[in-house]
DNA sequence: TTTCAACACGAAAACGATTTCGTGCCAGTG
DNA sequence: CACTGGCACGAAATCGTTTTCGTGTTGAAA
């Protein structure tokens, strides 16, 4: 076992001072140009390479980013990772992740263990538990620290800082109005609590669309899914004995789930029943019939959010401290969940 | 802007030495109980937190684990990741996480980064270039180095480290086992090349099926995949005039591809073919029909791994070095890709 | 010959924590 | 009164870098 090499071993083995080494390796004029090339051949021979601790000491810096998301096993998070670490890399930055497992004390615990010198400044997405709790200060607590904060897809007006999120409202709304426009009457809406901001974005959206083409609304179309692993069950029973022809959901199981119950009960998707969902998934492409959606690109929330963290930990501080709001289009992915246009 | 509250203040603010403060916070005897309660009520009044860096540095552990993956967008991954964080988290580290992209390069690249002092130890999967290449070096110099390593799933012989698998060729034999069980006499397998090793593996696995039961190899009916990208094509091209009534694939991938092409060409699927994939993904759970697939149960590798290497890390170094490799059992879980026994 | 840059390098502080080893003081003992 | 031991605390080294500020040597100019 070789240990690492550091620069005081560089030292004593070429017999000169350690500021020396430091200044050669750093291609310092002040270093005679013979001792300069001595130092960095027997560095380079050895493949000597700086301590990244040190440096983060030194530096007050650690060049790596903190990532708290609530779950990974989640195909829209893994792409917004994915999208960080993209950007993170380009510009020399490593990436660290914490999973919350939508658990508010998760949350905390897992912020203050980065906030203390592991990471630069942080890119999250909330806990469900946090935004139900409304209990923000440990985001408050980073943020006066002069920590970077860039919130993505749940967030919450309350914390000022930077945001990537979608236009939930429109998103939903776009896909609604497609329900419309290839002919749907009865449209319903399969969503979250309202806790969650999306599910309240989303719903609005939905109510929007409606509203705009003098639909009447109709609250019993309307179902409001707690936990996720109720949802198929819950799902079912809702449509037991309504009458729809197109459904919007937030999420791609919610329409999934849907599609089937529909198809198990002598109906067709598309021609009966349009079904929409949120999230363009692995799922949803490849599902039978492929799902129409709203796409939320979360490889470009994640570059987006990666960017402008990275941009604010380069500023100096003290240059114009400005939050921004970065809204990322939705796009429809028309497949064949839905009827096409007449 | 508030910064971090560091020993050196709280000793200044109070008038004792940072040694007291230090002795002070971690209850130490040398310290009288007025003083270490004046200090102790001092820094938690105002939330001193000690730096991780510093302490990084002094103790020269990070508590934190690296993790490279091919890639994060695969829901096969991902269960891993949170397998290592869950236990990781119990014990008190963290994870950091780099993508090698498939790419060798990348690999080395990140390897190197993570291994100048930023993680204890290394959970990896080599990338698919990696294998192609048998270039281990960058292993070979990890370990050399004295930070413990645990390969997972796609892991190489010529390693000496610490490995968690799944029993590749077990696995694929009883999935195809199970579709001759069912009654299939033309079984086709859709596997990946050879140096990726789960490929190969699979590939005996199928083989040794075959053998068992005294069925003839028909090289005709293997079909080898190079590029995730063509794989659709291929599939539907080597199906084209193949008259098979099962089929193994070695992903989700591969059999869902096989299965559209089997129902779009007048067949039903599992009446006329059975299909069996790999890996047991959101996919394969709630396609229609649903799949038939070996689990490979992610999640478990990801504890098994975390665990061996905490162990390996806080076992004081020289103890007996020995390297296990971890067989984490598959299943074959039966859907409705495939006719039930008769 | 003296003086003064310029050159090439080293000593030491700093980042924030832990830890070893003093050290001053006081009480108790012979 | 002198000695010893324990108590309560501080100084300094250490981890591996970077960087500021010397400092000794040389060569050239006066």
């Amino acid at each position: 076992m070789r240990p690492k090499l550091t620069l005081k071993q560089i030292a004593k083995e070429l017999d000169v001072s350690i500021s020396t080494v430091s200044k050669a390796l750093r291609d310092s004029p002040e270093i005679g140009e013979d001792t300069r090339e001595k130092i960095k051949a027997f560095a380079k021979f050895y493949n000597y390479k700086p301590n990244n601790i040190a440096l983060s000491l030194k530096n007050r810096k650690t060049k790596t980013i903190g990532i708290i998301i609530p779950e990974i096993v989640h195909h829209f998070f893994t792409t917004v990772i994915s999208g960080v670490e993209k950007v993170a890399n380009e510009m020399g930055y490593n990436v660290i992740i914490c999973l919350s497992d939508n658990s508010f004390d998760k949350e905390v615990i897992n912020m203050e263990m980065l906030a203390n010198g592991s990471t630069d400044g942080f890119i999250m997405s909330l806990a469900k538990e946090t935004m139900q709790k409304g209990d923000y200060h440990h985001l408050i607590e980073v943020i006066s620290q002069g920590m970077p904060l860039v919130l993505f897809d749940r967030v919450v007006d309350q914390i000022l800082c930077d945001k990537v999120i979608i236009d939930d409202v429109l998103g939903a709304q776009k896909a609604v109005q497609h329900l419309i426009d290839i002919g749907c009457k009865r449209i319903a809406l399969l969503s979250t609590v309202d806790y969650v901001s999306v599910g309240k974005l989303r719903t609005q959206g939905y109510k929007l669309a409606l509203e705009e083409n003098d639909f009447e609304l109709d609250e019993d179309l309307i179902l409001k899914i707690e936990e996720m692993e109720e949802s198929e069950e819950k799902i079912e029973h809702f449509l037991k004995d309504k009458d729809v022809d197109g459904i919007f959901a937030v999420n791609e199981h919610f329409a999934i789930s849907a599609i089937k119950y529909i198809q198990e009960h002598g109906k067709r998707v598309p021609e009966d029943v349009s079904v929409i969902g949120f999230t363009d998934g692995e799922l949803s492409k490849r599902f039978i019939p492929s799902l129409t959606t709203v796409s939320q690109h979360g490889t470009r929330m994640g570059e987006e959010a990666a960017r402008i963290l990275i941009e604010k930990l380069e500023k100096t501080p003290g240059e114009d401290e400005q939050y921004r709001t970065v809204i990322v289009e939705t796009g429809l992915v028309k497949r064949n969940s839905t009827k096409s246009l007449k």
